[in-house]
DNA sequence: GGTTTGACCCGTT
DNA sequence: CAACGGGCCAAAC
């Protein structure tokens, strides 16, 4: 599965926004990038990222706030610790295993043009 | 070309 | 808190 090419390249803008310090769900940039309830295919569009790309994919975490878990083995599992790290090097702290998300989201500032993009082409 | 597979989410039980 | 079901839908097989 990947995510479709349009909402991919939204999720990749959108990441690159999100300041240290904060984070972001992926249902949240779903919605964001105009295709609500396709929060899957952020997490798609993440595992797709080129690292080339130099996102700060470590700020975007599951609705409960947690980090979401990989499938894979090995090096994926390092991935979720160093997510962690990353974080709270960052001075986002987890309690309980969960980042508080009513003090830590991410809340943008969307500009009208983008606005209208979106509500232009989310149908 | 039907089936399986996901860095997800939310309401219900 | 855990389990389940439904929504989502492009790729890989």
């Amino acid at each position: 599965m990947a995510a479709p090419a349009p909402l991919r390249d939204r999720v990749y803008l959108l990441v690159s926004r999100i300041p240290p310090g904060s984070v972001a769900t992926y249902g949240q940039l779903a919605e964001l990038a105009g295709y609500p309830r396709r929060a899957r295919f952020v997490g798609q569009a993440l595992a797709a990222a080129p690292r080339s790309l130099g996102l700060p994919w470590h700020r975007v975490i599951n609705a409960q706030g947690r980090i979401s878990p990989r499938r894979g083995e090995g090096r994926r599992r390092d991935a979720e610790s160093l997510q962690q790290r990353l974080l709270e090097a960052e001075g986002v702290p987890f309690v309980g295993g969960r980042v508080d998300l009513a003090r830590h989201r991410w809340q943008p500032v969307v500009d009208a043009a983008w606005a209208r993009a979106v509500a232009r082409e989310a149908r």
